[in-house]
DNA sequence: GTTCAAATCGGCAACGATTGCATAAAAATT
DNA sequence: AATTTTTATGCAATCGTTGCCGATTTGAAC
């Protein structure tokens, strides 16, 4: 059984109280410099550490910020926690993440623990089937600092950081109308999603500022977000066997632009035939063939600064009522 | 300030004890069936949730066990921990997810972490960097429940899952030396993790069986393990420099096989020039142009047995003195 | 010699939940 | 009516730590 040295135990073997050692350990004024020292040299001998737990009981501040993102394997959610990590740890905090596979059961799971776990505040990337934030909202209403990051929503104030998903979807379209594209066929995430809507109206706006008339009949909802590859190898055969078939498709997801690219290879399409951009912070997406041009988000980044919030609201005095929504800009990069 | 019901909130607003609350609430036989109804009601509608810390420390268990995995960027490992969590959650257990992105003092800091926090057991990959084990020997003296998987040590006795190492890298090999190719070099991982020897192993010994001379210059280390890619590219350009050039390379772990495809993008090589294998658990590892023959690991499953091998561990009621080391083998996807 | 203050240290209580033991009240038995 | 049994509930300790108050000792000042 794993038992590590306590306070009380240190106390039993060298005949003091308890609080005479925690004092000591704590360099209190009004401990003698023999019984510090005794009790510190003591405390090393024995591998003392103190009890996270007991504090966290005590004093309900653990110095630990939880994490909550829709998948790990997903190359975004992975350098967003990097992001948050390099600030975290320089702050004294440690990370606790867990994943929901854009489950939303599994989203309240792992969000009722980690509130439980008393960490003191959540960095979450809402899942993809959640539409429901009443957990999140009685848990915020009793003061748990939260903050959103790329997939945010709106139900509930406070910081959120998040991409400028629009000018993304914007400027890829423009790529594809500028390389002389005409239907560009638009495939798309789970409706329910922040950045999904920004996305679709970015892509609109485009057709709309060229003159190309929006049809809905070219897009497809991959509501599974690319997490199903049969979903999108359905969505791209269909679109390909439209009478007036695309010379080009958007992809407005990460996972999705995987998916997509698998798909034209495995329907033998010609790459010249279609052309193809979309979101993806994969950091092997320029060694992919079918090749991508794509929008890349400051995953990175996005991270730090939703830390930031966070660390802000966490060790803020008084309670915060002005709170703001940082848009990251992102990248285009063209493959010809 | 966040601040959850607890049970005296409840004993108090329905002037009961705490005690009648608490096994009213655990359906203790005791309590009459108005008092549970009573206090199940009112529980219900003030939301309240048993705190798990309150609980780790008395009971030292916290139905929550540690996660430490050098890179989460690394699909072997998030796939891994997929597997972890598919059966944790199954038998009532939380995770919780460090990286150490192959540090060795992070890897220090966060296993103190989770050990404190009271982890039940640990599911440890070893960091390339580490190479002083004794902060987790002592913590598995102490009786902390820890199981090996994929990097494992041979430092300390107890259960351990990793991949045939060994068969992937001879099969691999095999595969170009069958493909017509003389001068097989070797990019290689961090010479002092236990994966990095067995593939080198398999290496050699398929070089033996085939009467192709073992060249030691024909052998690259990266031990930053594709973390960097530069390392990685000057590694690959230094090899194609040499006077007998090589005509296949195999690659023996995932990031640099990924940085390696990389590098001879970058410089341009024929890929007829080239022939490659490696390990590589990367999901699109079968879009990437160069294309890589590939060795897959079975990473889901390494996860759930690591994970059963540690539950049986925590929840045996005697000590385990016979452990087990399971060997999960490997696929080989040959691409033309 | 008396009073007071500083210097050290111990004891108690509390954080939230559980549990063995004791106790109270009500019901059943004699 | 007295006693036993059943039923329901409260008390106190526990986990590890720390804040607060009180106690003791020592020395100095008057």
């Amino acid at each position: 059984m794993y038992k590590p040295a306590t306070i009380k135990d240190i106390a039993l073997a060298l005949k003091l109280s308890p609080s005479t050692v925690s004092r000591a350990l704590r360099d209190g004024y009004e401990i003698s410099t023999e019984t510090k020292k005794l009790v510190m040299d003591y405390a090393k001998q024995v591998n003392y550490k103190s009890n996270p737990i007991a504090l966290s009981l005590k004093n309900r501040r653990s110095y630990s910020i939880g994490i909550v993102v829709p998948k790990l394997a997903n190359s975004f959610f992975s350098q967003a926690i990097a992001g948050i990590e390099s600030i975290a740890y320089e702050r004294g905090y440690h990370t606790i993440i867990t994943q929901t596979h854009d489950s939303s059961e599994r989203e309240l799971i792992n969000v009722n623990h980690l509130a439980q776990r008393s960490v003191d505040g959540l960095l979450i990337s809402m899942s993809a089937g959640t539409s429901d934030y009443t957990f999140l909202k009685t848990l915020h209403d009793d003061g748990l600092p939260i903050v959103f990051f790329d997939r945010i929503i709106s139900e509930i104030e406070t910081f959120k950081v998040t991409s400028d998903n629009f000018r993304g979807a914007y400027n890829a379209t423009e790529s594809l109308i500028k390389a002389e594209r005409k239907k560009i066929a638009l495939l798309s995430n789970a409706p329910q999603l922040s950045i999904t809507n920004e996305r679709l109206a970015g892509y609109m706006s485009a057709l709309a500022d060229h003159n190309i008339p929006f049809k809905p009949e070219l897009i497809r909802n991959c509501v599974k977000g690319g997490n199903d590859y049969q979903e999108v190898e359905d969505a791209v055969k269909d679109l390909l066997a439209l009478a007036d078939k695309p010379d080009a498709i958007f992809i407005s997801s990460d996972r999705i632009s995987i998916s997509c690219i698998r798909a034209l290879k495995n329907l033998n399409f010609d790459p010249k035939e279609i052309a193809i951009a979309g979101f993806s912070n994969s950091d092997v997406v320029d060694l992919l063939q079918p090749s991508l041009s794509y929008v890349k988000q400051k995953s990175f980044e996005m991270g730090q600064v939703a830390v930031e919030m966070l660390l802000r609201l966490i060790e803020s005095k008084y309670p915060i009522t002005e709170f703001e929504t940082r848009i990251l800009d992102t990248e285009l990069h063209l493959i010809k």
